[in-house]
DNA sequence: ACCTGAACACCGTTCAAGT
DNA sequence: ACCTGAACACCGTTCAAGT
């Protein structure tokens, strides 16, 4: 995206930064302040200029993400000029996109999910993405013309496959794209 | 139950019951071996001489638990003398008892269930035990006379309110017996 | 057989001193 | 403004030495 000239100074951003490649990789018992340092090559003091300690940093990065998985991406695309039908279908191509192909694209997804399953701080933040989720899915699916008692339900079981659906690619490799495009054609016009 | 007096030697249960004690308390974040020692009044060397490290100690009281939170329970229940549905309310009676009045009672569940959210030994265990107390209540509910086709759905609503009320009652502190028992009466009479 | 005490490594946090 | 380096506390792990 930018940045090549590696700069001798951290930005509070390049800690986030490597805050969530190590929540990716090893989980939130990963996010410390030593290895981070030691990713970045940089001492603990570095830290420790930026973030007043390690409950900041999770904080910071809980902020980044609940911002970008929401309003984000669904900002992009109700801006994209696209109808409805094809809103919804941009909404899955951006959801199903490739581990490192975009951040709060859906690689971080599953890691924020099993921070929530063991922190009360990231479980508030994970169901509050999740209800406005469910709530955002409903007005595209409202917009493309799904009938007002089949929102909820229909919202859901999208949303469940996102979901289950990020867990397979985790073990089988398999890509999401492809059913869930087809859930929602059918979904839609069903 | 016994051992009232203090011995100044250690076993390896101490040991695990400690870890019992501190999980219930503070997760297993706080099943330490130093404050585990503080807690008991020894050196973290007598730890380490009872166990290779704290993975062999968390083994343990996950396979302790397994075998309370299983056979333990259903072993009593079948093995009490009293008709098919005088089983059941024993078994509602014994996994509704008050913290603390028995072990592998159920004050510890909530605190396993919350451990295999977060780690995956922990996890296989709660996966088989809940499989195993499945099938165990299919066998209660279908000894006192509850149709094959109702077994599983039946015995799915019975467990999933003890979960239920378990974690109300952390919060809200109400009682679970009443409700259970009232539960269990209208499934298998209706 | 069971334990203590000291040691080492790792990491969170602080802070004086540098650029 | 941003960072280093050293220090301290806490805790997991090891081990020689005690009873």
């Amino acid at each position: 995206m930018a940045e090549q000239d590696p700069r001798q100074r951290l930005g509070r951003n390049d800690w986030v930064l490597a805050g969530l490649r190590a929540l990716v990789r090893g989980g939130i018992a990963a996010v410390r302040v030593e290895p981070l340092a030691r990713d970045l090559k940089a001492t603990k003091g570095s830290f420790y200029w930026h973030f007043k300690d390690l409950a900041e940093l999770h904080q910071t990065m809980l902020e980044l993400w609940e911002a970008l998985a929401t309003t984000a991406i669904t900002q992009a695309v109700r801006t994209s000029g696209r109808d409805p039908y094809g809103q919804l279908m941009l909404l899955v191509d951006m959801v199903s996109v490739r581990p490192g192909e975009a951040f709060g694209g859906v690689e971080i997804d599953p890691a924020f999910r099993d921070w929530g399953r063991c922190d009360p701080r990231a479980r508030a933040v994970l169901e509050r993405v999740d209800r406005q989720r469910l709530a955002d899915l409903q007005d595209f699916l409202r917009a493309a013309g799904v009938a007002e008692t089949e929102l909820l339900s229909k919202a859901q079981l999208i949303y469940a496959a996102v979901i289950g659906l990020e867990n397979l690619r985790l073990t089988t490799g398999d890509e999401m794209g492809p059913p869930l495009r087809a859930l929602v054609a059918r979904l839609v016009t069903g």
